[in-house]
DNA sequence: AAAAAACTTGTAGTGCGCTATAAGATAAGG
DNA sequence: CCTTATCTTATAGCGCACTACAAGTTTTTT
């Protein structure tokens, strides 16, 4: 039991050495050395406990988002379904680019890594969020027997990793990320609209527009409103 | 003249080398010097021409992707203007997926990697390509006001971002990255589809759907249809 | 309290991406 | 044809992720 506890202690205390690090230099560059000094501990203790960089911080990543269950709760006050699941998606996208100095660099560096342990779980986390983003709407019998409300989640993931990728690449400002996040989300229920709903959600999908900014060439060219 | 002939000589030779090595390997994880051996060349020789190995195989990437713009074409020919975003995105989808031991490692090498230089005209590339798909809706003054062709373009690209990351972190098989590049492409077009289009593309939409397996443990325990 | 099990530690080493640099080859310009 | 600029080559080396392994330390078991 004892030993139990010394491990999480180490593991929580690697983790945190890690935040650290990633916060100092901006950058998750650091050696597993320097993490290990900083954590006190020997410099293949992080190998026996995360068994690869990889692995810390996906371990990292996931601990980070233990708080966002919690903005679950605060959207779900909404009542009217349709503005209950923009205020889902605005809540995840304002966790993330609250602390782009964390997470951009945290997220950039798991792009290009598979870690089959960690990133499922962290895929799941994220599924379950979108599918309850829609729970209002199934329960209201919004969602057309063409589609179902798994599928609909899944779309909400996929075009938020979209958005991710471009944000953690430098595409897309705090506040583009955070509109372009609610914009998608708009579009993706307007097919499902109904009648009452529909012109309220254009509205919204006007205001956003305006708040997009983007950093692509082709963009610039071919603008127009 | 000769000199920059015989440069452009080299360069391609790497590519090629580079690409058998990935075809051979399944990987991206040749080390430079297998590389450079297999091209011919001196172990920095690499190093001159494409001053890293994510730019070496971000310009490898971008040389595999001339291909694409005949895609359109093809897909062009659809009269009907969501037939036509429709088979713009299978084109692109079964581009892709009918070479995943090339593309899916190549692209996985290149999300975790920023190179500023090649990286834009990578994403300039597709915006233009979905740009063209909605050409026709553009023509046939369907896009509403509140929205603009260069929103949609993009949100268009962003989905297919997400669907590839999905697809290279292995959580779709190949014929479900296609049929989910699809249903995405449907799904927000059927905000803006006008009364005929729409029963069709509810349709299309059910029949893309039975075509999706996903390997998340939450879709399988939650699914229903 | 002694023995056993589990885990950490320290050290030494490997492989690879990448760099520096000196020496050698070759196209370009006079 | 000779010089000069340019590029390649060969080699040696750096830093870092990661591993192997022997030796030590501390919890657990008996």
């Amino acid at each position: 039991m004892v030993r139990q506890k010394q491990l999480a202690q180490r593991r929580n205390k690697l983790l945190d050495a890690a935040e650290s690090l990633i916060r100092m230099s901006h950058s998750s560059e650091f050696t597993m050395l320097a993490l290990a000094e900083l954590a006190g501990v020997s410099p293949t203790t992080p190998y026996n406990l995360f068994s690869s960089k990889a692995g810390l911080l996906y371990a990292l990543m996931n601990r980070s988002m233990d708080g966002v269950s919690d903005l679950g709760e605060i959207a779900a006050a909404q009542k009217d379904p349709f503005d209950r699941a923009l205020a889902y998606a605005d809540a995840v996208a304002a966790f993330f680019s609250s602390d782009p100095s964390f997470y951009r660099v945290l997220y950039r560096f798991l792009l290009g890594v598979s870690d089959p342990l960690h990133r499922p779980a962290f895929m799941d986390r994220g599924l379950a969020y979108w599918r309850d983003s829609i729970g209002g709407l199934e329960a209201a019998g919004l969602i057309p027997a063409e589609l179902s409300a798994d599928q609909l989640a899944l779309e909400l993931e996929i075009h938020f990793v979209g958005v991710l990728d471009l944000w953690i690449q430098g595409e897309l400002s705090e506040s583009a990320f955070r509109a372009q996040t609610v914009h998608g989300v708009i579009l993706l229920l307007l097919g499902i609209a109904d009648e009452p709903s529909r012109p309220k959600l254009l509205k919204k999908l006007r205001s956003t527009s305006s708040k997009l900014t983007r950093s692509f060439s082709f963009q610039k060219a071919g603008r127009r409103r």
